[in-house]
RNA sequence: GGAGAGAUGGCAGAGUGGUCGAAUGCGCCGGAUUCGAAAUCCGGUUUACAGCUUGCUGUAACGGGGGUUCGAAUCCCCCUCUCUCCGCCA
């Protein structure tokens, strides 16, 4: 949610924003809403001042045993208007803020102005892609072949976009998991959080997911959602709460499966583990001083990276330009993995500043110091970022250490949760 | 699932129709006292929004929503959550 006020105060600039997004703004309809609003809200609360005083008064009468006809029937004359204005008032702002919570966060001045996927800027490239003597094959086919890998059998038992992993490869996929949380709670800092899979709608709207993206979700008929990110339980654990500075910055991290119901997509990436309604990740989160938060989300990408680095895998930071940044998000740095069967990057992890626009949903702030006092509560800036998605990792563990012989090297780092063992091969 | 109790400020806890944004205690901040500290004493200490002379004034908020009333923390209805007992259960 954006601030109101500076929508009151600098809406043309605001509206220009957007439009880098590729969102127009209806200024005209918010500039008469808000005149509107200012009006009557005025004189609703000049209603309001003169009934509380009149009440007041007839308290006092009564108190003295006074007539109190005359205040009886001079705020008995407020009534209508009173109401009125009241509902008026409230349809407004309801109005208002339906609006609002339905604006995109605007791009921070760093972020490539561009219209979609192809004007992302490429930060930097890290890696070299392995030479393979036959052409590669995708991870579909590595698995299958293994036999650790089944997709018909993930058909019978649901639908599509899901899949059943055995023996091996279901625990390489559970080893990198427990890599990841290992290493950033051992060595970036992060308390690892155990957390909710179904939230409520408050949470959805803290962090953005709703009023506008309810298609997206699987709902349950409660009125429950299934998770589709540990950002939105992680975030909304500082949902209200006011923060001391001291604790600042709080940096957590979970492991969550996550739920995408993939609407309209159809047809793309039906094949293979790429785009699955459940999915597990692990996800890091930060709350921070207004004034660290970009300092914050160089680290935060950095972390993600360092578990590509430990793998050895070939990847490359790309910032998002204005026109494809998420709703929520001032600026995103996606990191792509090399993927040798489809022989391109692909998204393994997505790391952004949301600076105070979730904060704001959730009415999350911390106190200031001034001076060693107290002061006021401001909101705090969160961030988050994959470290990394797990089933997109398992891909391409999978693509890039795959054999001529049909077997897959586990990378060196993740031995250790392998019992030792070196290689993937058919059982 | 059944029966009952409850939800008030950072915390504890009063308040059952009017001068209550809310007693009191604790905590926190400032001051006095002290060589310094503890103790003691004095003062301060919720948030959001609006208006304008930016410091004041006003409005709203006692789990959430609706209602009764000139006036609701207080009365009525609905919802959510918490606790206790019973049942069931990983």
């Amino acid at each position: 949610m954006l601030d109101i006020q500076l929508l009151r105060k600098d809406l043309t600039a605001v509206a220009v924003k957007l439009a880098s997004r590729g969102v127009t703004l209806d200024t005209a309809r918010i500039e008469q809403l808000e005149a509107e609003r200012k009006a009557i809200q005025v004189s609703t609360q000049d209603f309001q001042a003169r009934r509380n005083q009149l009440s007041k008064q007839i308290g006092q009468a009564r108190g003295k045993s006074e007539d109190a006809s005359t205040l009886l029937a001079e705020v008995a004359s407020l009534g209508d208007d009173l109401k009125a204005g009241e509902a008026r008032l409230a349809g407004i702002q309801e109005d208002l803020s339906a609006l609002l919570m339905t604006i995109p966060n605007l791009p921070h001045e760093s972020v490539p102005v561009g219209r979609g996927e192809q004007d992302n800027l490429e930060v930097r490239r890290i890696g070299t892609p392995r030479a393979f003597p036959l052409p590669a094959l995708d991870h579909v086919e590595i698995g299958e072949n293994l036999d650790l890998l089944d997709f018909p059998t993930a058909v019978k038992i649901t639908t599509s976009r899901f899949v059943l992993i055995r023996g091996a490869l279901a625990h390489l996929h559970r080893a990198l998991a427990q890599f990841m949380l290992d290493t950033h709670t051992r060595e970036h800092g992060y308390q690892e959080v155990y957390v909710p899979y179904l939230v409520n709608a408050d949470s959805m709207r803290g962090t953005g997911q709703l009023p506008k993206f309810e298609e997206d979700l699987f709902k349950l008929t409660n009125g429950m959602y299934l998770i589709p990110t540990a950002e939105v339980p992680v975030t909304n654990i500082v949902r209200g709460e006011i923060i001391p500075a001291e604790n600042l910055p709080i940096k957590l991290v979970a492991h969550t499966p996550c739920f995408r119901s993939e609407a309209g997509s159809y047809g793309r990436d039906t094949r293979g583990m790429i785009r699955q309604h459940q999915f597990d990740k692990v996800e890091m989160v930060q709350f921070v001083r207004p004034e660290d938060s970009y300092d914050a989300l160089e680290e935060l990408t950095s972390h993600a990276e360092a578990i590509l680095r430990k793998l050895d895998l070939p990847y490359r930071v790309v910032a998002l330009c204005s026109g494809d940044l998420g709703f929520s998000a001032a600026k995103t740095y996606d990191l792509e993995v090399w993927l040798p069967g489809q022989n391109t990057y692909r998204e393994i992890s997505s790391c952004s500043n949301f600076e105070a626009f979730q904060a704001r949903r959730m009415q999350a702030r911390y106190r200031t110091e001034k001076d060693g006092k107290p002061g006021k509560p401001e909101l705090i800036h969160t961030l988050n970022g994959s470290g990394l998605a797990v089933g997109r990792t398992l891909v391409a563990v999978l693509e890039n250490y795959q054999n001529a012989d049909g077997s897959v090297t586990i990378p060196e780092v993740l031995r250790p949760y392998m019992n030792g063992a070196s290689a993937i091969s058919r059982e």
